[in-house]
DNA sequence: CAGCATCCCGTGCGATACTG
DNA sequence: CAGTATCGCACGGGATGCTG
C-alpha cells in the first residue's frame, strides 16, 4: 500500500457498474482495516489535532508502518491535513480537513447500522452454520 | 473467500477498538469488491427477485465465481434470501431480506458522499502528485 | 442455468529492525 | 518522536474448465 494508484478516473464517470465507479473507488479506501478508524478517532477529536503517538494509542493494534501508511494515504487524498512542528524531535500533527468531516457523516451511518445489526447477521451465521452440519 | 470464519464475537461487543468491533466486521464484508454492488443491484429491483443470469448482466465485469461466492455470503449473513425452483435446468431468484435493504439505507449514503466527493479526492491526489515530483 | 474445483498471481498487512 | 526499509505470508480475486 506504499504508493497507490488511485488514478484519475479517465472516462469513468459512468455509473456504478464502471470498475472504476466512485463508490467501488471510495470502497477501497475505506475498507482498508485502519483507514474508517483513523478517520472516526479524528473526527471525535476534531477541531482539535492529534499527534501520531496519539493516534496510536487511541487505535489499539495498529502498527507504526500500518498507522503512517494508513496517514500518508488520507492525506493525499485531501481528507486529514499535516501538521509539523519543527522542533527536535518533530512533532506532527493531524486534523481532518472539512472533506474529511464530510466523508464522517456517511461513515457514521454506516457504524450505526453495524452496532444496531451485526447481531443479527451472527445469528444468520449460526444458522447457516448448524444447518450445514446437519445435512 | 470460499469459507468465511466470521465468528462469533464472543466477547467483542467491546467499541471500535476491537479487532473484532462490529463497524470492522462490517466493513471487511461491504468492502469486498463486488458486495456492495450486488446490494445496490438487489435493492433497485426490490420487491421483485432477481435470477443469478440477471445479476451477473447487471454487474458487468464480474465472474461466475466471485457473484456465485459474492451470493453465498450474503445468504450467509441473511442479507440475501435464495430461491430455487427445482425444474430442469433449475432457475435460483434471490432478493434483499428486511435485513438486507435496511442495509441499503446507509450504503446509499456513502455512494451519495462518493458521487458528490470523488472528484475531489482525484483533484488531492493530483496536487499531491505534481508536488511530489518537482521535489 | 447456475454453479463448484483448480491454478495462480498481486498485494494488504503484520513483524522486525533501523534513522534524522 | 515519527517515521522508513525489508521480509514474509495469507488471502482476495481473476482465468479456465467441469457438472447435475
Amino acid at each position: 500500500m506504499t504508493s497507490r494508484p488511485a488514478r484519475a478516473p479517465e472516462g469513468a464517470r459512468g455509473d456504478l457498474f464502471d470498475p472504476l465507479c466512485p463508490t467501488r473507488r471510495l470502497l477501497d479506501r475505506i475498507g482498508t482495516k485502519w483507514t474508517s478508524m483513523a478517520v472516526k478517532v479524528l473526527a471525535e477529536a476534531a477541531p482539535e489535532e492529534l499527534r501520531f503517538a496519539a493516534l496510536q494509542r487511541r487505535m489499539p493494534g495498529v502498527s507504526q508502518k500500518m498507522l503512517s501508511t494508513t496517514l500518508r494515504n488520507l492525506v493525499r487524498d485531501g481528507l486529514v491535513e499535516r501538521r509539523v512542528e519543527p522542533t527536535v524531535p518533530p512533532r506532527v500533527h493531524y486534523r481532518l480537513t472539512a472533506l474529511g468531516l464530510s466523508l464522517d457523516g456517511p461513515l457514521a451511518a454506516v457504524r450505526a447500522w453495524a452496532e444496531e445489526h451485526m447481531a443479527e447477521i451472527d445469528r444468520a451465521n449460526r444458522l447457516s452454520d448448524e444447518r450445514a452440519e446437519e445435512d
